[in-house]
DNA sequence: ATGGCTACGATCCGTAGA
């Protein structure tokens, strides 16, 4: 079974590179986020016809998520409970007896910012929720773009980002205590190469130079971890005309 | 040199992203 995520950064720009990728990658989940579009404009009969049924959650022009299965998407939920999510960031399924949770951090703008302390109170949330979806379902994959890049080894200049918003130590506090749940960290239990991140600004040439972050995840619970067999970044939709600023994250599980 | 792209919804610039 192979799990991704993948923010697009509009869905309604990004379809094509969507479908193609869909083609080529052949995952069975996927999870999107910034799909910037009303629900009434979800692309729901291209999926189809890419063989992907979809729930979603989606607002305009900000925030937005979606999950895409071949198999039916059951217990749907939006939002975490008890935490008002006028921001559609949140959004899970059961697939195949597993539970998907699929997120969207909020980038926080900067360190100390109203929206600074919205991203650690939503993260607060999020553990809470978390901790007890995991007693529900021991089966649980948590993917998004998670706003936060936990330790310096995913950041392209500790030096220059140091204390700054994504790498903060509130941050990366409030992104440890998701894993001291009982989630992991897919890619790090694997062998990777360095400098390997999932997401490159737009300007500057960043992605020419490899100035990046790595700020999107796949979490497993244990029971998944046992049947993770790779976690890997696939940087080709980064290198097409008109791409996302993020890139593809997947995750095979036997 | 704090900008530099991109998407969006509103106009022909402001907001937001990371």
């Amino acid at each position: 079974m192979r799990l991704a995520t993948w923010n697009v950064n509009s869905l309604k720009v990004r379809l094509p590179h969507l479908t193609d990728w869909l083609k080529s990658a052949q995952p069975d989940v996927v999870c999107l986020q910034e799909i910037k579009l009303e629900d009434a404009k979800f692309p729901r009969a291209e999926l189809t016809a890419a063989g992907y049924g979809a729930v979603f959650s989606g607002q305009k022009t900000y925030n937005g998520v979606a999950i895409l299965a071949r198999t039916p998407l059951e217990d749907v939920q939006v939002g975490i409970p008890g935490f008002v999510h006028e921001h559609k960031r949140v959004i899970a399924a059961t697939i195949d007896g597993m539970r998907v949770v699929c997120l969207y951090a909020p980038n926080g703008q900067a360190v100390g910012s109203d929206k600074f302390e919205y991203k650690l109170q939503w993260y607060a949330a999020l553990r809470g929720w978390l901790k007890d979806e995991l007693v529900r379902h021991p089966n649980l994959a948590v993917l998004g773009d998670m706003n936060v890049a936990p330790e310096d080894r995913d950041v392209h200049d500790p030096k220059a980002w140091e204390g700054q918003i994504h790498v903060s130590e509130p941050e990366r506090a409030a992104f440890r205590s998701l894993l001291d749940v009982g989630l992991a960290d897919s890619f790090r239990l694997f062998e990777q190469a360095e400098k390997a991140f999932s997401w490159w600004d737009y300007r500057m040439m960043a992605f020419r130079r490899n100035a990046g972050l790595r700020i999107d995840f796949v979490l497993l619970s244990q029971s998944l971890v046992t049947r993770c067999t790779s976690c890997n970044i696939d940087k080709a939709p980064r290198k097409l005309e008109r791409p996302s600023d993020h890139t593809p994250v997947v995750v095979e599980l036997s």
